[in-house]
Parts: C-alpha cells; structure tokens; sequence
DNA sequence: TTATGCTTTATTGGATCCAATATACAATAT
DNA sequence: ATATTGTATATTGGATCCAATAAAGCATAA
C-alpha cells in the first residue's frame, strides 16, 4: 500500500533516508555554539573532546568539522587542529558591504510578491524582537524578522548565501547587541522597513534596508576597535 | 637557526603543516571533474570507487565529499549516497542574476584602484582566450580574466562567494561555449568591459559586466531549454 | 501476469586501531 | 643563562573492520 507507481520513492514509516546523521547533528550544534559565540575565535577545537561529548567516534566530528570549514567558519591546519576563525574588521566591513548589497536587492525583489501572511509573520518577530528580555534570543529573533521580509523572492540561493554570510559576523552582532544599547535604534529601523514593505514600496524598503546594515556593520567596528569593550566582552 | 623569536612559527625545510592532506587532493580532483563536466548532473558518485582510484580508503573521500556537499556541487541522501547536483533553468537564472550583482558591485569597486600590472595581466588572458582553440580551457581563460579585473576590489570575501557562485553553473556554461558561437559575443563584449577598466570608468565597466552576465546567463537557459541541444551534449 | 514477502548483495555510516606529526618537557652542552 | 638535542605525550590523518540500510533478485501466491 505503500506502493507508488508515480515514479517517486515508496515512503516508509520510518523514512530513514531523511533523518540526521551524527555528523549532521554535530555540525549543527558546533555551529549554533560557534555564532553563538559560546565557543571564542582563535579558540582550538578538539576533535576527541567533541566525540567525548556525543559518545561517539571522531570520524562524524571530522567530517563536521571538514564542513564547517568549507563554510569558513573555522580554519584547519594540518596535524594542528581547527579553531574558530577570527575576523578583522576590514573582513567585518567587507562582509556587511556584502550583506547589504545581497539585502536590499533581494527585498526589493520580494515587495512585489509579498504575501500578506509573510509580513505578518514578520510583524510578529519584530514585535517578540521588541519584547524579548533574554539578549541571547535578540538574534535569533531579528534574524527571522529579515527572513519573512525576504522569503518571498523566491531565491533561496540568495537566501542561503545571505545566511552564511550571517553566520560569519552574528557573534560579533551579538555581542554588540548585548553590551550597547543598540537595541533601540535596530528597533526603529525594523519599523521602518516593515512599514515600507507593507506600503508596497520595494525601493524604500531596500534603501532602509542597505542603511540598516551599513549602519549596524559601522557601529560594529566602531564598538569592537574600543579597548574598553574587549575588555568587557570577556568578562 | 630555524628559530624565530617574534612569535610566528618557526618554518621547517618540509613544511608539513600546509602541505595538502588527501582529503584536499580529492576534493580538488572531485571538484574539477564537476565542474568540467566530467562527472554528469545527477550522476552519483560512488565512495569505494573515488577511493580505488587514489588507492586510498574510503575517510578521506568521506571527508571531501562533505565538502562538496556544503559548498552544494553534490547532495547527499543518507545510506543512498550523494549525485551531482542538477540545476533547474529557475536556479541557473537565479545564480546569473547573483554573479551579475555581485560582480558589476566589485569591478565598480575595483575600477578605482586597478593597478597597470592587473589590466596588462587581463589583456594577456583575454587575447589567451580569443586564440585558443581547445574549448576545455576557454572556462578557466574566461574566469581568470574576470578575476584579474576583479582582483583590486581588495574584496576576497566577495570573491569566494562569486567563485563558489561560478563553480555551480561552469560546467554549463562551458557546454554552451563549445557547441554554440556564442564565444564571439563573449569576446567583443570582453574587449567592452577591458576598455572601460582601461578608461578608469567603474560605472561603466560595471554597467558592461552586469550586461555581459545577465546575457550570458539568458542564452544559456534558452540553449539549455532547447531539446536539440540536449540531445547533442549527450553524445 | 502481478503483487507480496524473503533473501542476498552493494553501499553507506560509524568504531576501533595504527601511523605520522606537532608540542611540551627534560637533559645536555656552550 | 641560553640554546640545542633528545624523549615523551597529545593530537591529527588514515586504514581496517563492523553494523545499519537500501536496492536487487527470487520465490511464492493470488
């Protein structure tokens, strides 16, 4: 009954050709602990300590460990060991001329097509981004905000280029997020954006959106070149 | 003698430590022979017979195949093994649409700080590519000419993300340049995008770019689209 | 014939073991 | 003291082996 003469594969109860390897959920989990910054750039990850944690065997941890780095998010030498990579700020800038330019254009694609279902998702991340208390969930938050604003360009391409580029720069976003009160002002500027997207203004809402980046990635440097922060961001 | 005291590492005779691994051999050769088409869309590739013909075992192939995957050349399907990944029209028209943002923003930003010794080397594959006549290289004469002209932008993120974008679609663009004249246009439109650079023109060159990728990528998707062409690429 | 269940085979995912390398440390010489 | 050499240890890279799964073949029944 399974059966299906449609040329499609037969679905099983247990469909365990969809279902995470070890090494897919390792991966998973080094990098959510890698942009949330829980495990510090320059930092060295051991490849045993890593099996210890998941009872398993080092082969699933390397082969994670190999597609992490193929994302760039850490950098292996050989006969060395991995450690999360570390940006300068010119790398830093460069990544958030990147988003920006990536951003806006894909919103400016996604206006016309939006559906009202999308931008009221997105009204709904801005606002819990608005009311959340716990500064370990604000990019989580803001990050689907962005996405229910872009989602309906239809180029998961540019979407997932835009998240890995994200995934590079988000524990230094967090951080700053954390730590200033830049809050406030992403606040705003998320209203803004909304606002222009449910106006229907594709033109507007990627100019605020360009700004919004330029001007977070500006702070961004601006808050990490200062002694004092470093300091206080390792505490 | 070795010795260095200003806390880089000392460099042995046989720097091992960046020697290439054999997971990096075979991904390099893997990679290759995708994007050459070599190894067809769809076509899955089998862990023991890649390991046979580098008579190694099966981990370091493991390895590189997890990096295929997660720059997406392959996908894999769990306990089924991973096939070339195939591109639907949508998403080779989605990628040019990407190159050609991407890289009309860098040549722009190039323009300003391009030094003679780039332009000159630019030229050189551009008359490299206008002489020769074995088609299997015309792919990586066209690249390096782009990448000359790119190289000054001092944006290497950018320049990852274009070449992993180029990486996915050069094996059709290649199949189009051989069994169609579309090298002509590429070469007067070229010669279009070397004499703006030349000129110290960034909005022109990038106006040029954006026209010659979004073109390209057009003439692709009709030759790809044309049963007859698809039939001659299987002989 | 066609569908259903069982068996065999090919292939992947993971564990364990071994070799190669780097690093830390002790011993020695200058 | 400082540099140098040798040794022990930790860590990575790879090979071999085993378990889990999927696909193909085969037998049987409707």
């Amino acid at each position: 009954m399974n059966q299906s003469r449609n040329g499609t594969a037969p679905l099983k109860a247990t469909d365990l050709s969809r279902t995470a390897s070890t090494s897919d959920i390792i991966f998973d989990a080094l990098r959510d602990a890698i942009i949330r910054g829980e495990i510090g750039e320059g930092e060295t990850i051991r490849q045993e300590s890593i099996a210890r944690m998941f009872n398993v065997s080092r082969i699933p941890v390397r082969e994670a460990l190999k597609r992490l780095e193929a994302q760039g998010l850490v950098t292996s030498v050989r006969f060395k060991g991995v450690v999360v990579s570390a940006l300068s700020p010119a790398e830093i800038r460069e990544i958030f001329a990147f988003r920006a330019l990536l951003e806006s254009d894909v919103i400016a694609g996604a206006v016309p097509a939006m559906r009202p279902q999308s931008l009221q998702e997105a009204r709904q991340y801005m606002e819990a981004f608005d009311r959340e208390e716990d500064p370990a969930k604000w990019g989580e938050l803001n990050w689907h905000f962005h996405m229910a604003l872009y989602r309906d360009a239809g180029r998961p391409y540019f979407l997932e280029v835009i998240r890995t580029a994200n995934d590079r720069v988000e524990r230094y976003v967090r951080a700053q997020l954390e730590l200033t009160g830049s809050r406030g002002r992403a606040r705003t500027e998320h209203e803004a954006i909304f606002n222009a997207c449910a106006k229907g203004d594709g033109e507007q809402a990627a100019a605020l959106t360009r700004a919004h980046i330029l001007d977070a990635g500006e702070s961004l440097i601006e808050f990490l070149t200062n002694d004092d922060n470093a300091r206080k961001r390792d505490e």
